[in-house]
Formats: structure tokens, sequence, C-alpha cells
DNA sequence: GCCGTTTTCGGCCCGACTGTTTTCAGTCG
């Protein structure tokens, strides 16, 4: 469900929209752009922490105007200055904004010159061939108009990780293949770690000279369906499963500046150029400049270094508080993939997976050289996924026993993945539960209660004495569908006070707890467990975006059990259990 | 509209590419 903090923002953004078709001065319309972002980072729902009294000025980039109104938010749902913005534009115009290349002075001229007021009668003026007329228009926008209309622009789409990686791999093996390429990396939301990517944005050094070579090359590989910009130094296309890649080429000595640049995010680099300028300096993606003199661009440390600042891993630049750490070199050694000892949440043939344990669990061992795992089937209400009953339970538990001969060197764990029933009791007996070292439990089924009750029924099941944590806890699916509605909090809270773990659930689709929600429940002292969720070893190559997500959300490994070694894990495991 | 141990007023990141334009505005990253 969506969150009210994204309604609230979705106000501020409408409003920035607005009055910069208005022609409002830029800076206050960033001020609504920057209130907004602020406003989506905040984990818990600013409504319900002003009803506890608590001030939206006190948050970066919201002042005493835009603190009154939320508040009237708050009180309202609604801020009447913002309703009434609405009606000094038509309507259509918003839509207008969305198509690639036209902006908010494009919008002004074609509503305030042709009276045009919605994208049909765009479309009916460059048909008529009215817009090239325009002053500042001309034949080739009108072309580019029609194009763009013609396009399925308007719902902003974002991509899975593994697609944006998958769309860019071609161009990176013909990058790996010309010698006149220097370096070059995957930089944008993607090198943050980002859930899903708006693009992919690759950064590129090679000499000056060849780089129009360069790009040309890469304007002419097969997958690419459309070129839109295509220069020396910048050039993007969209390739065949309409997904955008954006290529920068610098000069090598620029490489540090220009992977610093296109790494952003541009909140962060806004802050950062803003610090430069405060000394006296100049940022920009060629490097860190006293006057002509050059300070630094080699490497991102390098310019890092010129500030006093400690280098913040990519996940963390997001202008979330990174900057106050890099400071006082206070960044948290965040978790990587080789703190991971093994896995606590997978499935097999005798539920939804592809694979036998035996087979998946030699996998793990011989070659992610896991150190645990832990069989975690389906339980038996969820029917299509051939969940386990109480009798097939026992008998895994008795396969387990002989696999530990069988498959030695690697520590095999009993589990279920136990559904959460509607009423938040179990769907297995705690007879059944109290012989597993696992117990998971999830909601599957009745997503659409109300937030109370969907927050009543989890809190309810986290009671059972014998669970261990809650798998994906809100539910979501990245580009297909919002989680139930549920009050994380409270969640997170409850864990807390409970003593049982939270999932980050490291599936493209999943990457639930989010990397606000992790923080924020590290934060309340909830250990994270990190896991694929495999079902088939296969899967098990997904833990890298779910170790992304952590680090996004500033975890150490000291925070996530699955870095514990055996004896210390079944410790936490233990503590778990209320009975 | 926000913000501040140089400021409570006067600043607010910086640059590439395109298409329109005889020098640059608009859009985008
Ligand atoms: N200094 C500065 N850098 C920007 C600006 N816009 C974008 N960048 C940099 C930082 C971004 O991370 C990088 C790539 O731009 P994108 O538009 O692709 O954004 P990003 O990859 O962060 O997110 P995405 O998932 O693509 O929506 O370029 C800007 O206005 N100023
Ligand atoms: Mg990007
Ligand atoms: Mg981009
Ligand atoms: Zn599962």
């Amino acid at each position: 469900m969506e969150h009210s903090n994204a309604a609230l923002a979705r106000q501020f953004e409408q409003a920035a929209d607005i009055l910069e078709i208005l022609g409002e001065n830029p800076f206050r319309v960033r001020a609504y752009r920057n209130a907004a972002r602020v406003i989506n980072d905040q984990p818990q729902p600013i409504t319900d922490r002003v009803r506890e009294g608590f001030d939206p000025a006190d948050l970066p980039g919201i002042g005493a105007d835009l603190a009154d109104k939320i508040r009237e938010f708050t009180t309202t749902g609604h801020i009447a200055w913002i309703d009434d913005l609405r009606t000094q534009i038509p309507a259509g115009l918003l839509e207008l904004l969305r198509l690639p290349g036209v902006g908010p002075k494009k919008v002004r001229a074609l509503w305030q010159e042709l009276g045009i007021t919605d994208l049909d009668g765009l479309r009916a003026a460059a048909e008529a061939q009215k817009i090239q007329a325009l002053p500042g228009f001309g034949k080739k926008t009108e072309q580019n108009i029609l194009k763009a209309l013609s396009s399925d622009f308007l719902q902003e789409r974002r991509f899975l990780r593994p697609v944006g990686k998958q769309a860019v791999a071609p161009f990176l093996e013909l990058l790996a293949a010309m010698d006149t390429v220097d370096r070059f990396e995957i930089a944008g939301s993607y090198r943050r770690g980002r859930e899903t990517v708006g693009d992919i944005d690759v950064i590129i050094t090679a000499r000056e000279t060849d780089a129009p070579a360069i790009m040309d090359a890469l304007v002419a590989h097969p997958s690419v369906q459309d070129v839109l910009v295509h220069g020396p130094g910048k050039t993007s296309v969209v390739t065949e499963l309409d997904i955008q890649i954006d290529f920068r080429v610098v000069a090598p000595e620029s490489w540090g500046a220009a992977l610093l640049y296109f790494t952003g995010s541009k909140a962060h680099n806004i802050v950062l150029r803003d610090r430069a300028r405060n000394r006296g300096w100049k940022l920009n993606e060629f490097g860190l400049f006293d006057g002509k003199q050059c300070i630094a661009s080699k490497t991102e440390a390098e310019i890092y270094d010129a500030f006093g600042l400690e280098t913040p891993p990519p996940e963390l630049r997001e202008n979330r508080g990174e900057f106050e750490a890099a400071e006082q070199h206070n960044l948290p050694r965040l978790i990587c993939i080789e703190d991971y000892r093994g896995n606590l949440h997978a499935h097999s043939t005798w539920s939804d997976g592809k694979q036998t344990l035996h087979d998946i669990i030699t996998a793990a061992r011989d070659e992610f050289h896991y150190s645990y795992w832990a069989a975690t089937d389906h339980s038996k209400s969820l029917t299509v996924a051939n969940g386990l009953d109480e009798d097939r339970v026992l008998q895994q538990i008795d396969e387990i026993a002989k696999l530990r001969e069988t498959v030695p060197g690697i520590e095999i764990l009993t589990g279920i993945e136990c559904d959460i029933l509607e009423d938040g009791t179990l769907d297995l007996p705690d007879e059944i539960l109290s012989r597993l070292d696992v117990v998971i439990i999830a909601i599957h089924s009745k997503f659409n209660l109300s937030r109370k009750a969907q927050t009543e029924r989890m809190l309810r099941a986290m009671d059972n004495p014998w669970i261990t944590f809650v798998a994906h806890p809100t539910g979501r699916l990245l580009t297909r569908r919002e989680g139930y509605a549920i009050d994380i909090e409270r969640v997170i809270r409850h864990a807390a006070e409970r003593g049982c773990f939270l999932e980050l659930n490291a599936s493209p689709w999943r990457l639930d707890l989010n990397d606000i929600y992790c923080r924020e429940a590290a934060a309340a002292g909830v250990p994270i467990t990190i896991n694929t969720d495999a079902h088939h070893s296969r899967d098990l190559n997904n833990l890298e975006h779910g170790i992304a997500q952590a680090r996004r959300g500033w975890l150490r490994a000291d925070q996530v059990i699955n870095t514990l070694p055996v004896p210390q894990l079944r410790d936490a495991i233990r503590r778990t259990k209320l009975a």
C-alpha cells in the first residue's frame, strides 16, 4: 500500500510542477522537490509523528512554511494552497510535462500561445503543423513531440536490477573489447545498489580523440533501438528491452571525478558541489578545481579527502546523513558479501522448489561455501506450493537427519516457512513448530485486510513462542504490486520487544525490508536476516542484491544474523524461542 | 522556500547536447 509519506510527497512534487509551469522562481520549485525527497526518505509516517507533537521543520529542507502545510495535511488530508494552485492551470498540462524533451518552458508556451491544455490538443496542433511556427520551436521539435506522443511515456517505468544488468551486458562486452577504452564501470542508481533502476549509467574513460569513435560504436550496436543523444562526451540509447542506457566519456585523469558525478545521487552531488563553492573551489565531472588548478580528479577517495571526508560507499550516497558521518570519519563498516555464512530461508522439491534438498544443499556447500542451510519449505495452507502438513514436516525432519550424514561439511537446520492465517494464528500447531530449528512466518494470503487488521494479524503471529523471524515483512513485489497495508513501525517495535529477527528477502522482486526500514529496524536493535528465498541453487546469486539493499540500510555485519558462525547462530535462534 | 560562526538577505551545482538561434534557451544527466 502507498505510504502516507508518499501521498504527502506527491502533493509537493505536483506543486513544484505547477509552479514551474507558472514560471515561478526555480529555487522555490527546488525547495518543494527537495522537501518531497526528504519526506519520502522518512521511515515513519510524518503525519503520525506530527500528531504526536513532532515539528516537521526539524527535518532538513523543511522550514516554517512547509511545516505549516504538512500540519494542515495532517489534520485535513489536504493542502488548500496546493488545491488552489491546481485550479491555476489546466489539469492536462501536467501530463505534457512527462513527454521526453518537453519541459515546463515548452508546456507554458504551448498553453499560452496555442491554448493547448492536454495531450489530444497537443497531438492535433502538431499534426496541423502549428507548433513549428512558435518562437523557439521548429520542424524538428514538432517531429520530436509527435514521436514522444507515440511512445508510452506516461508511467515512469523502473526496472529490476537483474533486468538492467542484462540490458547493459552486451555494451559492457563491446567496451571491454575496445582497446581505445581505458576504464569503464556501471554508475548511477545501479552502483548505489538501488532496488530498482530507472536506467543504466555507464562511465567510460578514454583519450579525447578516441571518444567519438567509442560513442559511434556503442550507438551502432545491434541491440540499440533508438538513439536519444549522440555526442562525444555523452550519449544515450534505448535498447530493445526499452531500457535507456546513458554513457559518459571523459579523459582518464578524470576517472574519479566522473565516477563520483555519475554515481550520484543528484542530492549527494549537490551537497558536495555546494561544499566546494563554500571553500572557493568548483567540483564537476572533470575534477575539483581551485581556479584553474586541479586539486583532485583521479580517484573518488582523492576528492573526498580534499574535503576532509571519509569516502562514503556508493550505497550511502543519498544525502541521508552520510556527510555528517564522513566528516567525523564515522561511516559504518558496512556488511559485505564475504561476511555471509549461510541461508535461513529457501525451498526444495518438498514444496515449490526446483531442486531436491540434497542437490540444493550440496550446491550451497560446494559452489557458495555456505556453513549452514535451513530447509524452510512452505506450510500446508499454501496448497498451490504443495505446502507441508504435520506428517510431511516430520518426514522432512527424518530426511534431514539422513542428509546430515550424506552431505557433511554444512550444518543443516530444520525449518518451515509457516503461513500466517487470517486471524494471526499459524498454519501448523505448536507441537510441530517446537520441533523445528527455524520457524519463519509469512503472509501469503488475505492481502486486502485493513491496515489495522493486517498489523494485528502480524503482531499476533509474532507472539507465537516458536517463531524465528518474519519473512518479506511488507509483501511487496517490485514493479508488480504494492505491499499489503501494514504498520511496519509497530512490527519493528514488536520484534524488538519480543526478540525475533526481521528478514531482508534478497529476491530481486522483493528486497523486503527495504533500505529505510532495515536502517530503522537495526536502530531499534532488531537483528536482520538476509536470505535469497532460493527455489534453485542459481537463485543464491541474488544475494548480491540483498547485500546491496542491506548496505543502503547502513547495516554492519554484526547487525545481520547470517554473518554468525554456527554456534552463535544456534544461540541467537534459541533466544528467539519464548518457551 | 530554505538556510546561516563571515550572512536573517541574498545566495541556491554544474555541464553536455539539441535545436533554434546569430549567441543561447531548454532539457536532461
Ligand atoms: N550534479 C548533478 N548530477 C546529476 C544531476 N542529475 C543526475 N546527476 C548524476 C547523478 C545521478 O546519479 C547520475 C545518473 O543520473 P540518473 O538520472 O540516471 O539518476 P540515477 O541513476 O541516480 O537514478 P535512476 O534510477 O536512473 O532514476 O547523474 C544533476 O542535476 N546534477
Ligand atoms: Mg540512472
Ligand atoms: Mg541516467
Ligand atoms: Zn519463501
